[in-house]
RNA sequence: GGCCCUAUCGUCUAACGGCUAGGACAGCGCCCUUUCACGGCGUAAAUCGGGGUUCGAUUCCCCGUGGGGUCACCA
């Protein structure tokens, strides 16, 4: 592997995998693998009280589910001996000094912090996405970057471990770009090497609002969990913000990562849209083999009765956006599939023309006959080969008896005004019960 | 509010000075059709405003305005 291009993915688990995570993430992944590169992984954990390591469990679960991996591991609590060991250079070299003060939770209490000495000047720095970017960093004064001379805080360690793995690219949010100037100020102190910056836009919720707990579904375990394909999260997550320069939306990992260029993402924030990521997962749902959709299903709710869902799956590709649809549709517009539905005698004859009641039962009855001539197998179009003809037959007595007839066999199928077709439906019950839901029917229809 | 970033259909975006401003999602309509769903076809919908530069600006510059971000001894 060459080593010209490093870069990090360095989340703080203190809290679930959100979705800027997980896009940054996949920039930096993107980027790194499309120029063969490095990608550090740092659990940026010195926040004591708020860092857990379930959250960095389920980061890393999270993105690793996602299709992401990297090349290295590692905590920046574990880096702690080496940040005194620079804090320490850095005091010596009279770049930064302690500074004994109030303690700020605590006023009566004194500590002693570490401050940087800031030259006070313009930092200037190229953003590979956004151009030259000039601060003045007087303002910052001489800004703290350590609570105590063994307690480093987030802008020192960040720099510190970047130079220390050798990152020449930082890509992240936008959300960062005031941040840069004074960590290139401590990169400076340091004398430590510049990395490329790079300023993804951020994505926003439906109110152009930096995405929020209270924007909806921010964890990307939710999505998961409510039936999402990862392949359809990192195609949408990647078109937010980024684009090929060309009409092409349906990506694979790896054809990102082929694909994937700095010059190809946008410069402002991009409004998550739930529909557009709907579509997406459908489209990529669609692709799965029948075998494939079920295993997935079944990893969705392990307590689903799978076991004779081959012939409906087709139904739930062309119906279901999620697995969670899908299972829904199972319990609910789908259920009369597994059993017998409730049926009244007013929606049977819904579509029956005023009079043609006796007819329409007629043409029910000798579809019960043809449907049990058929025996118990019934392939996928015999049921349709054998009752339209007595559609058809009954349309040239009478304008429109097609259709009534066909209703009042779907609805005597399924017990719902909108369901799939009636052949479909008998395919899929097969002949016994198929003729058991029929027989049912007319017994409803001769009760009158 | 200071500072910084940003601005093409409702949303994601294409067009890196020169085409009737293109595509996708959502919407609407029509077709297919026994209903639903799928599918097919079509339709509506945008260059924030004002100045420049230029033969010519969506594109380059400036000023407004809008939007966003950020202003911790959090990361």
């Amino acid at each position: 592997m060459s080593t010209n291009v490093t870069v990090r993915i360095p989340p703080s688990p203190t809290g679930r995998l959100h979705i800027g995570t997980a896009r940054t993430a996949l920039f930096n992944y993107l980027f790194a693998r499309h120029a063969d590169g490095r990608i550090v992984f740092r659990s940026e954990d010195t926040d004591r009280t708020r860092s857990k390591r379930e959250h960095e469990d389920e980061i890393v679960e999270g993105l690793h589910w996602l299709g992401l991996d990297w090349d290295d591991f590692s905590r920046q609590s574990e880096h702690a001996a080496r940040h005194t060991e620079l804090l320490d250079g850095l005091i010596r070299a009279e770049k930064a000094f302690v500074s004994k003060e109030p303690a700020k939770d605590d006023p009566s209490r004194e500590v002693e912090v570490v401050r940087l000495k800031n030259p006070g000047r313009a930092i200037t720095f190229t953003d590979e996405i956004r151009g030259e970017i000039t601060f003045d960093t007087t303002e910052l004064g001489d800004f703290v970057i350590a609570r105590s001379r063994d307690d480093a805080l987030y802008h020192f360690a960040v720099v510190a471990d970047d130079w220390d793995a050798g990152v020449t690219h930082v890509i992240r949010g936008e959300d960062h770009i005031s941040n840069t100037p004074r960590q290139i100020l401590i990169q400076e102190a340091l004398g430590a090497p510049r990395p490329v910056y790079a300023h993804i836009p951020l994505i926003l919720d439906a109110k152009r609002a930096k995405l929020s707990k209270r924007s909806g579904a921010t964890s990307v375990m939710d999505y998961r969990a409510e039936g999402f394909l990862p392949e359809a999260l990192v195609n949408y997550f990647a078109l937010l913000g980024w684009n090929p320069g060309s009409d092409r939306e349906d990506f694979s990992l790896a054809e990102l990562v082929e694909a994937f260029s700095l010059a190809g993402v946008q410069k402002s924030g991009a409004a998550f849209d739930r529909e557009k990521l709907l579509s997406v997962n459908q489209r990529w749902m669609r692709k799965l083999s029948d075998e494939a959709y079920v295993s997935h299903l079944n990893d969705l709710d392990p307590e689903l009765d799978l076991s004779n869902i081959g012939k409906i799956v087709p139904l739930l590709k062309e119906r279901a956006r999620t697995f969670g649809e899908a299972r829904e549709m199972l319990g609910g517009e789908l259920a009369f599939l597994f059993a017998p539905p409730s049926v009244s005698k007013e929606a049977l004859l819904a579509k029956t023309p005023a009079g043609r009641g006796a007819e329409v039962q007629r043409a029910l009855e000798r579809a019960l006959e043809a449907l049990a001539g058929l025996g118990s197998e019934i392939a996928a179009n015999s049921a349709k080969d054998a009752l339209m003809p007595i559609a058809e037959e009954l349309e040239a007595v009478g304008k429109g008896s097609r259709g009534a007839f066909l209703w009042s066999l779907r609805y005597a199928l399924s017990g719902s005004e909108r369901s799939p077709d009636p052949f479909t439906i008998i395919y899929i019950l097969g002949a016994d019960e198929a003729l058991s839901r029929l027989r049912h029917a007319l017994a409803l229809l001769g009760a009158s």
